[in-house]
DNA sequence: ACTTTTAGTGACAAATTTTGTCACCTTAGG
DNA sequence: CCTAAGGTGACAAAATTTGTCACTAAAAGT
């Protein structure tokens, strides 16, 4: 186990467990007593105040005094946790469904209007095909978060998007096209997009895209995109 | 020099100067080039956003798109959706848990560990009821967003709530608890706080509370809470 | 076409850091 | 005085990080 995450497990066990033992720590964070100390020596270090106490009933607690909670999560952060409840939703036939859409509803009330009208755009360009009941929705796939903030701004300002693709046959080129849509055929996702050298719409599977960034300097308008019959905007799914 | 640092010391350089060599960034930061090579495409796996170019005049640049990612949410506005997933994924035998654990993920992958741990440490507080297969789990309930702030800091500060609260009978009464977790039994969701007054726990429907506050200059510690057997924490439920 | 400059990769040994073990000290309670 | 706790120092083993080297690829100048 990584030193980092060791110390996050140690100080989330004394946060949930208000105290304990070395021993204790060290048994549930998988490493010895001597390291374990070692660590509060270096949390110490880092600012955290973790009082102890010797003998009989003793061991080590940590000062609630010493908790900061100025973390915030940026658009681009909480975009990637949004996408995976819209998929969610996009499951009508399947219990929860409600209690995304929910979660989504007090997102948007907590928010500044102008954030609410960015998360709708960007929520509006994703659709999603039939879902038999038969079929493994468990998994309905994922969408890398390294892509996420070039995705976010071509959606949002409309700029255009240049980005390698591996085609079907293995060889990689590089493509500048219209981001208009994405659609979600689980377990497999789709960029839908404008090819202007092409004068036609293409679509790309997102695992198979790597490297995206922006194109300075331009700028597209929306296009319609004709969707199969059976594909539905996420917006219009049943509630 | 420390890998952190390191990273740290690049990106900061790369902003400072627009554009440099590999070659200068090692020399920059007193590392070697295969080093800083490495250190890239850890930031690259990070999710920055870093173009490169071979050749004279080449180089690696920061893309000023993934810079800017100003728009934030504070925690507390994502706490309300991270609940909700949080509750879907406590429903281990139905479909779509391992997506919403996988949000979480990606969240966690996306941010810096300290933002995390104030995510996780919040819904460490929170517990879950057995939920059987039979039960209509289509309302797990929810919780009123306006209750969220207050509830944030009593929890990840560790001071007391003061709130109103309408007992069975439809009195209205004042508290002052020290807040120790909460609980989903569906569809009602409880908070579990120490009663300091009666030397006790007791558990209050959330829909019955009403205008919480923090009471200032306080500070509890977490007890150990005595659940039922089938009661599980969230941080433990099986993946 | 050739040279130079620059990014990037793979392999492997050297350097560094982290970890576990062990012996031992200190403190507190019964 | 015994036991259960925290805490320290030393040192070798284990793991990770780093540098070197040999190489490829791409871009630009000559």
């Amino acid at each position: 186990m990584n030193i980092r995450l060791r110390h996050d497990a140690i100080v989330r066990t004394l946060r949930r467990n208000g105290t304990a033992t070395v021993d204790e720590l060290a048994c549930q964070v998988g490493a010895s007593r001597r390291t374990v100390l070692r660590d509060i020596g270096a949390l110490r270090d880092q600012g955290f105040v973790i009082h102890s106490e010797c003998g009989r009933g003793g061991g080590v607690q940590l000062d609630p005094q010493s908790v900061q909670t100025t973390a915030r999560l940026s658009v681009t952060e909480v975009f990637a946790l949004l996408i995976s409840v819209a998929a969610m939703r996009a499951s009508r036939s399947l219990p929860f469904s409600g209690l995304a859409d929910s979660g989504l509803a007090k997102i948007e009330k907590a928010l500044p209007s102008d954030k609410v009208r960015d998360l709708r755009r960007f929520l509006d360009c994703l659709h999603v095909g039939q879902l038999s009941p038969k079929q493994d929705t468990s998994d309905m796939g994922t969408i890398d978060p390294a892509l996420l903030p070039a995705f976010e701004t071509a959606f949002l300002q409309r700029q255009n998007l240049r980005y390698g693709y591996q085609d079907a046959k293995g060889a990689e080129t590089s493509r500048e096209v219209e981001p208009q849509a994405m659609l979600i055929l689980p377990p497999l996702w789709y960029l839908v997009a404008w090819d202007s050298s092409r004068e036609d719409f293409r679509h790309f599977r997102m695992d198979r895209i790597s490297r995206p960034e922006i194109v300075e300097g331009t700028s597209f308008r929306r296009r319609h995109v004709p969707f199969e019959d059976d594909v539905c905007p996420f917006s219009e799914l049943p509630r």
